[in-house]
DNA sequence: GTCTATACAGAGATAGAC
DNA sequence: GTCTATCTCTGTATAGAC
């Protein structure tokens, strides 16, 4: 990828970080990079292929974070933060369809990896946990659970019944 | 709500109900009811209006599906097999933000009520498992899961953690 | 690689006649 | 309560000059 390819990315992250995933138009990509938004044709055949270059990023970055956890709570406080400091690109990530035919391959596969491996290989228990995990997520950053409630209870509950199945 | 408010009602969910969310268009209704547009504009202030009423039947439909099941375990399977039958209906209740100043007071409450019970009130229980239960509908419904994933086991370990507290 | 000009589409919503 | 006509806005994307 050139150079301007790439600060069309960085841009677009950026954009998206901070004000999610209807602030990346291609007016507004241009402008940060101050140029006109035909000028980013030049670069990328359509704003997709834009948003799948920054998908791909934010994939690798949360698996480089995840990779650092040892244990299921580990790994879970980690996604959790990731989630909490970049919610917008949590959501791109982890909502909706993702373009697969725009992304290298393996990269969805290394950014399960890390929860595999906490579970022992267990692919439904890493499914549950997973599944637990992003409705934790989602649910908080949607609003969903009252004000008043305590999530970190909530998570320690639903780890507790994840993390530790030879006690059950 | 008049005849006419009520019709228009149906039609919007019918709407979502085969199309998602991006299917109502304020156009689409209208053609659907063999008026114009600008007609609606006569029975609801906007389409925001329309969309909570559609929020409100569905939670008030979900609600009273819920509340015929006894275990947590058969709530999973109602509440499973209502966002399978009714996908877009599903993500209108249960993503992305709540109107909740367009609807009328207790509706939410009434669609968590069930899940409340059947955990005797531990209200960390309650929110783990519907965290767990969300987690995995949408993943499901996002084509997240690989294709040959078995999601029945998956459910079943899930469960199995939140259903039997006294064993762990 | 960047520009200007522009096409094109589709959305929500309003004004005012009937 | 329904109509026609229309406004306004905001997107993606292309053509062709420089």
């Amino acid at each position: 990828m050139s150079e301007r390819s790439e600060q069309i990315v960085d841009a677009a992250r950026a954009l998206i970080d901070e004000g999610g995933s209807a602030a990346l138009t291609m007016r507004a990509l241009g402008e940060r990079l101050n140029i006109r938004a035909p000028s980013l044709y030049k670069h990328f055949p359509n704003k997709s292929a834009v948003e799948a270059q920054v998908i791909t990023r934010a994939m690798r970055e949360l698996a480089s974070a995840l990779a650092r956890a040892d244990s299921l709570v580990a790994l879970a406080a980690t996604y959790r933060a990731y989630a909490l400091a970049h919610p917008h690109l949590y959501r791109l990530m982890n909502c909706g369809p993702l373009p697969r035919h725009l992304l290298p391959p393996g990269v969805e596969d290394a950014a399960a990896l890390p929860l595999v491996r906490a579970v022992g290989g267990e692919m439904n228990r890493a499914r549950a946990a997973w599944a637990f995990a992003h409705g934790m997520i989602i649910l908080e950053l949607d609003g969903r659970f009252p004000p008043d409630a305590d999530l970190d209870s909530a998570w320690s509950t639903g780890l507790a019944a994840f993390a530790d199945p030879a006690r059950r």
